[in-house]
DNA sequence: TGATTGTGTCATAGC
DNA sequence: ATGCTATGACACAAT
């Protein structure tokens, strides 16, 4: 493992792309490998590996031989290469001895390519031609559009980055080919003529065939129309016309993108940061016109091609910048199939170097969220994941932080010891989904504009940044002033051991850390005082329903009571008639009607009734004597 | 313009 | 001792 580990120490990287495609009804897990080359080797020197799972295969038509370059090797370019670096064959052995199964050598395109090969056949050359026109540069989809492509203009960013080489390849016609032009340089004529492309392809689908274990899961190589002459496909202008985002299925997902990076070698120049928005736009965009653009900005806001500074981007900018434009391809494309979708207006709202949680589709980490924050410190890149250095993915792991200097960066990555065996430095970037903090307020956000925000879009990006800062809260504000590496989100919500944990192992100020506990404090607080709230109301519900309910029970009883006095008023009526009933058929001695007004009957404990007289019945005393004159 | 309402915050008590 | 929760009181903004 010692040139994986020079590889690693010299500021290579591996990226790890685990891609869910949908093709022709079939569902393909695309588990990718790359290098990340050092920034000493060129950009066009990438490896693409394929991992256990994975269904990526060689392609790589650039270079026959293949590979980064060799030690000692000058770059066609006349750019030394390390000679520190490890030869390809040194890394292809370490790495199968990883546990790689199938290690091939290939353009970040290559997983388009293969992705299409695992439909149709129709597909697939559409694809491939649609693939290679969008990854280099997604100018056409078309046979002018690769012509375009590999001419410069819209074409290849890579390409037209690449210096006085590529510029000798805008002005010779060259013809269409699926293939990327090799901004490297005298690659680039060996694949624009076709055989490499040929070459390349084919060797594809031979690997496809000769390796059973990287066919696709349920797929049969026989399920797979393998043309008989790729190249003569590829070189068939039908096979350019097919859209891109047609031919790939919308549910095309990301589920997740790691970079491992050992060191800050791959540190973005925040000046660039719309520069990786390049060839997104350019699918979406046709025009290549060189003059429809600023300076270093097209019509829609995106630099140009010809950008100077992209023909000294290195190789890890320029990988960076491929595959932020994979995933925004992909995220983008899968966002158009809804209505008023606008991707230019989406990419340039993702392109806002502030951008803000006012862009999170789901501050409440929604992981599949697109949400892309330029910030000059960080490049978090949402779902992607992304992050180009130490200092990123301190913001990276504290997701929605507020950017900062911190004095000790390392310390804010995660280490992921089982992710792969070159643990020893490697560090595995969390991605978080929350963006609270990216703006500093002393940095005045037009300063960091390197675009402009045209038309419709300046409506966009005004009612965004307003969105924005009117939902900062004043916590939210003082952390970002503070440059309080987490969210409030976070800060409040992890339980305690956490928190301290956390405290203890980031360098943070007194005042931030006073900040932080009041933050968490007030938080806390204010989750209390609502639930409070909350409880209070309740109670007060509650007892204006016991009231109503009581009411209620009172009103019932009145009722009972009133019913009642009724029922007693009519026994009243009732014993006063019978009273009377009895006086008036009573007879004394002499036969004359008792008067009721000097006697009364008497009940006795036998149940007898006694007429006593009311002056004795008064007195207690009965008169049995009267007793015999009932009648 | 004042009353009402909702919300955040502080101080404090209790667990 | 510390942290969390509950709650009264106050301030402030919105309605």
């Amino acid at each position: 493992m010692k040139h994986l580990k020079r590889w690693w120490s010299a500021g290579g990287g591996l990226l790890h792309l685990t891609l869910l495609l949908s093709l022709a009804g079939l569902r393909v897990d695309l588990d990718l490998y790359l290098l990340l080359p050092p920034p000493t080797l060129l950009r066009d020197e990438l490896l693409l590996l394929g991992g256990p799972a994975s269904s990526a295969y060689a392609l790589n038509p650039f270079s026959a031989s293949g590979g980064w370059g060799r030690a000692g090797q000058l770059h066609p370019k006349g750019r030394e290469l390390d000679p520190a670096a490890p030869s390809e064959g040194q890394l292809l052995r370490e790495v199968r001895a990883l546990g790689v199964p199938f290690i091939p050598r290939t353009r970040v395109d290559a997983w388009l390519v293969h992705s299409v090969a695992a439909g149709s056949a129709d597909e697939a050359h559409g694809l491939l031609g649609a693939a290679a026109a969008s990854s280099a540069g997604g100018a056409g989809a078309s046979v002018d559009g690769g012509s375009q492509a590999v001419q410069g203009g819209g074409g290849d960013p890579r390409a037209a980055r690449s210096g006085p080489l590529d510029a000798e390849e805008e002005k010779a016609p060259v013809e269409p080919t699926a293939q990327v032009p090799d901004a490297g340089g005298c690659a680039s004529e060996r694949h624009l003529n076709g055989t490499d492309t040929s070459f390349s392809l084919e060797d594809l689908f031979q690997l496809l065939s000769s390796q059973p274990e990287n066919s696709l899961e349920g797929i049969s190589l026989g399920d797979i129309p393998l043309p008989g002459s790729i190249s003569d496909g590829m070189n068939s202008s039908a096979h350019y016309h097919v859209n891109f985002s047609q031919a790939i299925s919308q549910d095309v997902n990301l589920h997740e993108a790691i970079l491992l990076c050992p060191n800050n070698t791959f540190r973005r120049n925040p000046t660039r940061t719309s520069q990786s928005q390049e060839p997104f736009l350019q699918l979406n965009s046709h025009t290549t016109n060189p003059e429809q653009t600023l300076p270093g900005t097209n019509s829609t806001g995106f630099l140009s091609p010809v950008d100077n500074h992209m023909r000294n981007l290195t190789s890890q900018d320029l990988l960076y910048d491929l595959d932020v434009n994979i995933f925004d391809e992909i995220n983008l494309m899968s966002l158009a199939t809804e209505d008023d979708f606008d991707p230019i207006d989406v990419s340039q709202l993702f392109d806002e170097p502030d951008s803000d949680s006012g862009l999170s589709l789901d501050s409440s980490h929604n992981s599949t969220s697109v949400t892309k924050s330029n910030s000059s410190q960080c490049v978090c890149e949402g779902a992607t994941g992304y992050c180009t250095d130490h200092e990123s993915s301190s913001h990276h792991d504290l997701e929605g932080a507020v950017g900062g200097d911190f004095p000790e960066p390392s310390k804010l990555c995660h280490v992921d010891q089982s992710d792969s065996g070159f643990h020893g430095d490697l560090t595995f970037q969390h991605v978080f989904h929350n963006h609270t903090y990216h703006l500093q307020p002393s940095a005045p956000e037009s300063t960091s504009e390197p675009f402009s925000w045209p038309g419709r879009s300046q409506k966009i990006r005004s009612r965004y940044l307003e969105d924005t800062d009117r939902n900062l809260s004043r916590d939210e504000q003082r952390a970002k002033a503070l440059h309080i590496p987490f969210s409030v989100d976070e800060i409040v919500g992890m339980p305690v051991d956490s928190f301290n944990s956390m405290l203890s192992r980031y360098y943070l100020t007194d005042l931030q850390v006073s900040l932080i506990r009041d933050i968490r404090r007030r938080g806390k607080n204010k989750v209390a005082a609502q639930n409070c709230r909350k409880r209070k109301l309740d109670i007060i519900l509650n007892l204006e329903n016991d009231v109503c309910n009581l009411q209620a029970k009172k009103e019932t009883l009145k009722r009972e009571r009133t019913q009642c006095n009724k029922a007693i008023n009519i026994m009243k009526q009732k014993l006063h008639d019978l009273y009377h009933d009895v006086f008036s058929r009573l007879r004394d001695d002499e036969g004359r009607p008792v008067n009721p007004n000097h006697y009364a009957l008497q009940c006795t404990h036998d149940g007898s009734v006694l007429l006593v007289p009311k002056e004795l019945g008064a007195s207690g005393h009965k008169k049995e004597t009267q007793k015999g004159k009932r009648k």
